[in-house]
DNA sequence: TTCTGAATAGTCCAGATTGACTATTCAGGA
DNA sequence: TCCTGAATAGTCAATCTGGACTATTCAGAA
């Protein structure tokens, strides 16, 4: 559903093929969701039939015919639904890496530690990345902002964790 | 791969038939992973299928027979290197709710207001949910430290954004 | 005692997802 | 000029996922 938003969001800008879109979703929109090629090919084909898309095949150079899709009125009509839906709720985040803090009792402590600074290096350096980006444009901000605010949070947490756990050995 | 690593810990604590891990999991798992019903099933069979499992039919009372499932060495060697692994690293988080936060300058600037106002108000009621929460006890308390740690910080993010659209008006 | 709705336990299958693949184009080095 | 590796564009088959379903048990109301 939200997936769906998101390729509908791009498209309206500007007119793109399959690959394009991935690819922009790949660079920018990681902190959103995950959408591997053939999800978004599926996804695009699946909007298709719904009427929200219309594809257009387009020769560019000599290379082979891409499918090029442009919104549809009812895709702009989707479009404006999902959007006012998807800013009115809050969806949960899930944090698959927290499974393991469940059962960190099985590890020896040492061990624990050990592992949970590895964890606080690869963490800090993905902050460090992230701060290093230069200002973007328009909303897309937005995203940068709240992820680097979400991996300061994460990290401040961590630090929380270890200290606690050095503090009983 | 970290649901197996989630059933397998569950089931290295006690033996347990599929509904029960699913319900324990639906309980108290919220902020790790959104495991359906079928989803657990199916892993528990993979499992089985891997050797890492055991299962065994229980009569209790006269209900139908259920699977019991215990964990075999095998098993308990690949929790031991999933649990590693799933310390040592960072695993992103993806924040669905954000698509929409890209495509804000869609909608008017008032309507936008108001609908990120609901999202605050929900946001608000679950972390407020969250703190009511008596204290449990072990590992499983620090997923609810870490949730609440984290609803803080959207909670906080979403005032300044909000507080930043108001000002531009 | 009988009935009803909730809780328990699990399954089916339609549809979503993705790892691995094909094939073409292009830039640059030898 | 020819070759190589990276980028471009997309597809296939196998696996994963989950909405909707079946069926039994149980507690309490009538």
């Amino acid at each position: 559903m939200e997936r769906e938003l998101l390729l509908l969001g791009l498209l309206r800008r500007e007119d793109m093929h399959g690959y394009q879109l991935h690819e922009f979703i790949e660079r920018n929109m990681t902190s959103c969701t995950d959408l591997k090629k053939p999800t978004a090919y599926h996804l695009l084909e699946k909007m298709t039939e719904r009427g929200w898309l219309q594809p257009s095949p387009a020769q560019a150079g000599n290379r082979p015919a891409r499918r090029v899709y442009r919104i549809t009125p009812a895709g702009e009509a989707a479009f404006q639904a999902l959007l006012r839906e998807n800013v009115a709720t809050h969806y949960p985040a899930y944090f698959t890496g927290n499974i393991g803090l469940a059962y960190l009792d099985a590890l020896p402590a040492p061990e624990a530690l050990a592992r949970l600074r590895e964890r606080h290096t690869s963490l800090a350096a993905e902050l460090a990345r992230l701060t290093a980006v230069p200002p973007h444009a328009g909303s897309l901000q937005w995203l940068i902002d709240h992820q680097r605010h979400h991996l300061r949070a994460e990290l401040d947490w961590l630090e929380t964790l270890i200290q606690h756990l050095t503090a009983v050995e």
